[in-house]
DNA sequence: GCCAACGTTGGC
DNA sequence: GCCAACGTTGGC
């Protein structure tokens, strides 16, 4: 079992949306980095759902990884603003994973707060200038954030 | 294969 | 809106 803490600007999909939908394809990755977590990714995994670009910047809430990685269908789509022209059926680029909604966080821990937290100390979100949008997350990193007391 | 230019991310 | 960080592109 593996963790991790995938970002999403609310005002695009945001832990509400996820409530609502129970279950999503989380598509959109166009990041090879970030795509090779991706691929990582086993149904089962335990996910973070962080909030970027923000008023409230932070781990919003829980979700649990519902499949195996497989291809993005928008790279295939020219109206999607996830087109990618260079991918081909039979060779895809940009794969996803669906997620499934596990918990909301009564309060959104703020980003100031990971940073502050000695038990969180050297979280890649809580650095600078940490622009990937899918982390891998230590165990005990990840339980610490879900058990903090609300 | 280097690296400058450019574009995007994302906190502030 | 600013700007630092850094990934991507393309000329050479």
């Amino acid at each position: 079992m593996n963790y991790w803490l995938m970002k999403s600007e609310p005002s695009a999909f945001s832990i509400d949306d996820l409530v609502r939908a129970k279950r999503e394809p989380w598509s959109g990755v166009r990041n090879f980095q970030a795509r090779n977590f991706i691929k990582e990714m086993r149904k089962g995994d335990q996910a973070l759902f962080y909030h970027s670009s923000a008023d409230r910047i932070g781990v919003a809430g829980a979700m649990s990884i519902g499949s195996d990685p497989y291809p993005d269908p928008t790279q295939f789509d020219p109206k999607s603003q996830y087109y990618d022209p260079k991918s081909r059926k039979e060779k895809p680029i940009w794969y996803l994973v669906d997620v499934c909604f596990e918990k909301k966080f009564n309060e959104l821990i703020p980003l100031q707060e990971i940073k502050a937290r000695k038990e969180l100390a050297g979280m890649l979100v809580a650095q600078k200038g940490s622009r990937l949008s899918i982390q891998s997350v230590s165990k005990k990193h990840f339980e610490f954030i879900v058990d903090l007391p609300e």
